[in-house]
DNA sequence: AGTAAGTGTTACTTGAGGTAACGGTTACTT
DNA sequence: AAGTAACCGTTACCTCAAGTAACACTTACT
């Protein structure tokens, strides 16, 4: 019944999810289209590769930029299947911040042209919204800011700092990792353990200026440090 | 004597002074450009800003990238200017962390749009040593490494750590600008104290897992600690 | 006087992003 | 059964910014 009332005609709601399928057919073509001809390819290459013709992705993204934010969405998904895990898994700290660090590494050495591709190929005329990276790094970086701000808060510090250093953070494994990626002048999990150490550090001397002993071998206890 | 020798024509000595002169006027407008029309300006914005047609800058700039490429390196000067007296002054340690970074801040703060141009205003295409930002980024990392890994190695720790905790450094001040460049939700001398603080306590961290107890008020004993 | 550097112009070519206009297919609506 | 709203797809075009060709004038060295 509530059918045929007044639903605003079925051949509208016909294509819902075929839209959605397309769209990431062609994000798939535009990843292989870059691994295959380098990060700068153009839209005649991206239609090459999936077997079409321009105006055919042009019903599908309304833009250039468009297609490469939904790819950039893409690689945000297969960044957050690695690192989600290791965000979340509970354990010693020191370990967990290795983890973390070398979940992102590990998916920039798996895809080192599309990391290329989203990190470095950007516009110029991006309108604010459209940076994916930005929108990511603020992502990640959000959350990193709540968690040391309620740390901070929970021991009685000024946590001003929080949103400031959740974006030195991030900033500090990106830019590691690009460096990394360029000259790969060491093993991966050497990368993560000097970063993994330098972060550890950081976090350690800010909770020792509170005067809170942290063990690196231990889990954080979760805001119950001060109760 | 020496000058008609076989001097090969002083005719083409006579502009040897007046070519880069005039680089640096197309670089100056270039800038000029950029702060008025923000930092997506073409070509024909450049020369009009110059008071002069097309042809004329690619007389003196092979190509875009190549002017834009000097305007990164004009920026890298302004930068370096003031950054090196905070490099190279003496004094507690804390505080010079404190007056490198905020030197960073400050040029970031007066030129937000030659900022954003020469740092997000690159080009898919460049082809691996055109980018001013990347180079810049070394330069400084990499004298950093150097810092660092002397101390390292003479306080008899794995040096190894150098190389990436220098691009990590880097990293985390610059993502943490372009934070605040975009947000500007607080002080530039609050946010250099929270950085130097992070930047501090790694250091400090650091130190103390080989043994050291490093006094933030006091000077950094130049590399005499295990003599 | 000749010429090698520079000054500058207008008008063009090129290439990539993006669009117009056309025709065909499917399955819902009437 | 006829109509139509969504899609499929094509070729040929438009547009705009980067970059070039061709031409003419100036200056100071040979």
């Amino acid at each position: 019944m509530a059918r045929t009332v007044k639903g605003p005609d079925a051949r509208r709601e016909r294509w819902k999810g075929h839209r959605e399928q397309r769209r990431a057919e062609f994000v798939e073509a535009t990843i292989a289209a870059v691994a295959r001809k380098g990060p700068d390819v153009g839209m005649d290459d991206v239609a090459a590769e999936a077997g079409v013709s321009k105006p055919v992705l042009y019903r599908h993204f309304t833009d250039k930029s468009d297609l490469y934010l939904a790819v950039g969405q893409r690689a945000t998904e297969l960044l957050m299947d690695r690192m989600g895990p290791a965000l979340l898994a509970d354990g010693p700290i020191r370990g967990r911040i290795e983890q973390i660090v070398d979940a992102y590494l590990s998916v920039v050495e798996d895809n080192p042209n599309l990391y290329r591709f989203v990190v470095k190929g950007s516009f110029v005329d991006r309108p604010v919204e459209k940076d994916v990276v930005a929108e990511d790094k603020n992502l990640i970086a959000t959350a990193l800011a709540r968690i040391l701000g309620d740390y901070l808060r929970a021991l009685d510090m000024d946590s001003g700092g929080a949103e400031p250093w959740a974006h030195a953070l991030v900033g500090m494994v990106q830019n590691a990792g690009d460096w990394w990626l360029d000259r790969q002048t060491m093993s991966r999990a050497n990368l993560s353990d000097y970063l993994a150490t330098l972060i550890w550090h950081a976090i350690d001397g800010l909770l020792r200026s509170a005067g809170v002993e942290a063990d690196p071998e231990k889990p954080l206890t979760p805001l119950r440090l001060v109760d």
